[in-house]
DNA sequence: TGAACGTATGAGCAAGCGTTCATATATTAA
DNA sequence: TTAATATATGAACGCTTGCTCATACGTTCA
């Protein structure tokens, strides 16, 4: 059984895996950073959504900020998060 | 790029797996299948909201049931799902 | 049959979420 | 300095979520 602490970062860790647009964001980043404005193209969003769902995504670590000039380039924090992703696809796409 | 219909059934997978309570829920489903009344008493919640959770849990595949006499013994669904838990749980511990 | 038990469901409500819009901050260029 | 650009933030609003409480359903036993 997890530990109780466990429990509640596992549990974010997935909240923040449970919204379609983060998905996209996260998705998008698998190829390899990107700066803000080229997410919100990426997945069709305005720039303030975006920057909002990208806190969330700092907040907790699934993604990281290299600052270069005025722009802020979003990466995929750790390979886990891509795992988990490809995992879930893996589960969706086997229908069961 | 991960096609839109699987981005949303990945990000429902990830929702359903986005609340404590679920995830003590699944947690404890990893030793294998318990009835309604066993999971309430180690989640720690009432047997009605344990069926609401479980319900929504059933409606997104991640557990299944079989029913036997007036009890419900539950399941996770495949085992893609422990793997999703035990690599959060990883993500978790390295601490990044 | 009726009562008891295990589970499921619907309504209702407080809390949380994800967006938009307006505004603020930081950096670069003129 | 001022203007333009890239990003961040706060407030507000509608929608969703997760619980409780009451009730219903299906099964077993007397």
């Amino acid at each position: 059984m997890m530990r109780p602490a466990h429990v509640e970062s596992v549990a974010e860790t997935f909240r923040m895996l449970g919204a379609q647009t983060r998905v996209r964001i996260l998705d998008g980043l698998g190829e390899g950073e990107l700066c803000v404005g080229d997410i919100a193209k990426a997945v069709g969003m305005s720039e303030s959504a975006v920057s909002h769902q990208l806190r969330l995504l700092r907040t907790f670590r699934l993604v990281r900020v290299r600052r270069e000039g005025r722009q802020a380039y979003y990466a995929v924090d750790d390979h886990h998060i891509l795992e988990l992703l490809n995992q879930a696809r893996t589960h969706v796409e086997e229908g069961s």
